[in-house]
This record gives C-alpha cells, sequence and structure tokens, in this order.
DNA sequence: TTGATTGCAAAGCATTTGCATGCTA
DNA sequence: TAGCATGCAAATGCTTTGCAATCAA
C-alpha cells in the first residue's frame, strides 16, 4: 500500500511508454507489435476519439489489427493509467489522454458536435465540498454541459430556416479555459 | 415562438396526466391504454429507472404491452417534458420524473449501485458563468460523482477481504442536499 | 375511414467472448 | 515450452425499425 505511494512518485517523470511498459510488466502481460502500434497511434493523437475511429487510424498503418485488439487495448491504455473513458452519450465511449493531462471537464455543442474543454477549480471545490455532506468519497467525476456553441449561435441567424437536427460528432477542437 | 411562453405560463399549474394529453393533442397524436398504464405506472415510480425496469413493472399489470411500446412511450413522455433521460455510464437509459421537479446532479456509489441526489446553487451559477466565457449556450448539463458511499466505506472496513467488484444497479436511494 | 399505434420479429450498433492459432518471454 | 495475445466469428445487451394487424378520432 505504502510503496504504491513510493512507486507513483518515482514514476513522476516517466513518459508514456515507459508506463505502458511497466504495467505491462508489472501485470505479467506481453509486450507486442499491435500493441505498440496501437499506443503509438493514441499518443500522435489530440482530442476524443471513440475505439472506432483508433480503430480506423490503426488500420491505415496496419489493416492485419482487428477491432478486437484495438478494444482490448483500449481497456489496457485505461488500467495503466494514459487512456481516460468519457462518454458523450451518443452511446459510443470515447478516450482521451490521462497521465500528466490536467483533469477538465465538457462542454458539447449538440449542433456541430464539437467538444470544448474547461477546468474550474471553485466547481471541483463546491464538488468536494457536497460529496462531503453525504460522507461520500468521490473517485471520479464528470460534468458534462450540453448546448450550443458560439459558432452555431451565428450561423443559426442566418440559416434560421434549415433543418437543424443534432450532428454526428465529426469536429472536434478542443480549447482550455480558466 | 411568444406564444409558446404564454402557453407554459398557463400550464403552471396543471398535473402531469393533463401535461401528458395536452402534448399528445398538440401533437397530433392518440391517446391509447397503453399509454396511460405506462405513464400511470411511471408516475407511481420513485427514483431512477430503465425501460427494462418499467418493462417489468408494466408486466405485472398488462403482460401484452411489449418492450417496443415501453420504449417510445418513454420518449414520448420525455418529449412532453415530463420525463428526463440519465445515463449512469452502464450502457443503459434511465429515466426520473422531470415536470415540476427541481433539477439536481447526482452521486453514484460504484460499490452498491447507489444514487444519491443532489442540488448546489453555487455550482449551478459556476457552470453558467464558466459557458458564458466561452460563449456558449447551455442547454442541458449533467455532473455525475462516482465514488463509494458512507455504508459501502465502513462495510470495506469489515470485509477487507472480499473481492469487492462494481455490483450491478440494484439499490437505489434518494436523497435530497443543500 | 384514415392514419396513428401496437407488438412481434428482425435489424442495428457498440462491445464482449469463445476459441484455435500465433507469438513473447 | 507455457501461457498470454490475436483475430475471426458468434454472442451479447440495449435500442430501433419494418410491417401487418388494430384501434382511436
Amino acid at each position: 500500500m505504502f510503496s504504491e505511494i513510493m512507486a507513483a512518485k518515482k514514476e513522476e517523470f516517466k513518459d508514456e511508454k515507459e508506463v505502458f511498459l511497466d504495467h505491462i510488466q508489472k501485470s505479467g502481460l506481453r509486450r507486442t507489435a499491435q500493441r505498440d502500434l496501437i499506443l503509438d497511434i493514441f499518443l500522435r493523437t489530440e482530442d476524443h476519439l471513440s475505439s472506432e475511429d483508433l480503430y480506423w487510424l490503426v488500420q491505415k498503418e496496419d489493416p492485419s489489427i482487428g477491432h478486437t485488439t484495438v478494444y482490448r487495448t483500449l481497456k489496457l491504455l485505461t488500467e495503466a493509467g494514459l487512456a481516460r473513458e468519457v462518454r458523450f452519450g451518443d452511446g459510443k465511449t470515447y478516450y482521451e489522454h490521462h497521465y500528466d493531462h490536467a483533469h477538465h471537464d465538457h462542454m458539447i455543442c449538440t449542433e456541430c458536435g464539437k467538444v470544448i474543454e474547461f477546468f474550474s477549480a471553485e466547481i471541483e471545490e463546491l464538488q468536494d465540498e457536497m460529496a462531503e455532506k453525504f460522507g461520500f468519497k468521490p473517485t471520479h467525476h464528470s460534468l458534462r454541459l450540453l448546448g450550443i456553441c458560439a459558432e452555431c449561435q451565428n450561423k443559426e441567424k442566418d440559416l434560421s430556416s434549415a433543418a437543424s437536427g443534432a450532428q454526428p460528432r465529426i469536429r472536434v477542437k478542443t480549447v482550455f479555459g480558466n
């Protein structure tokens, strides 16, 4: 238990590949070409990508790698602390970088699918206070604001007649606030 | 557009059945025994229930009603503003009362599946401020704290050796805070 | 009568699992 | 070599859809 804390301190400056290899070793797993490639491509991405998204990126570089392996590796990356699962409510699971990345929350535009990342220390604090009131010990949290982004608000003024159902999440932009 | 605001004001004191019938009429839909029963049972429940949960409750009173109708009716209730979809991240969609119910957020115990409802005006305010910074116009939001509830923290002290994977969401309790 | 509604079965998705084969340690 | 990893196909679980039969207005 205590040695874990020590280990965590030592790991503070490792890069993500090291973290991955360490996790594999510690867990008695095996390093494979597939896992290396998937991690590599994941590290090259920004924003949030679904298992499906990553699968296609991987396909481009090695068409022999299957869906299953991507799913399983993404779980592995999550266990290793490199990735974080995020759900935006469309039924798919997205993954974002987690290691050495500041925690943040999301605003999701229901018009164009854009995702804005933000962080508010005050909100975090109030959440913890709230949890404490109930004797609840929080491990994670997820705060999502659904609404319409600035750009889409402007678009609406022009094309006020066009049918504007929710679009599939295609464009993904990242902005840090606060 | 403006008449909608007027209508909303007039509806302020309607009960849920009236709201439902109004919605059906306004939309050129039809009132059916199935919809009546499903609404009835929904109104009798507390907490959050999945389509599946509601389906079984409905089955007990009328075994001839199918899955499909429950799904479709739940969507209808949502459109009518009586229900609200909630996702806890286990792949299922849950529904909770929405009409004349104060907005609230959730703490979810990953140990026993208990759901605690809470509300914090301060957090809401900060969220709106944050959105404003990005020119983002929020329509909904969802804040979920995942963690371990007070009871389960105590349980752990006793049964520290027992395997304690995440349980299916079975017990659901509701507490209002603040 | 007309068109919305129902319930079944089948289809859709995203994700997981069984299993024979392949490969790392 | 032992046994973890892979990739295919099949299975799963939740939700939606097609469609003929029913039913409300």
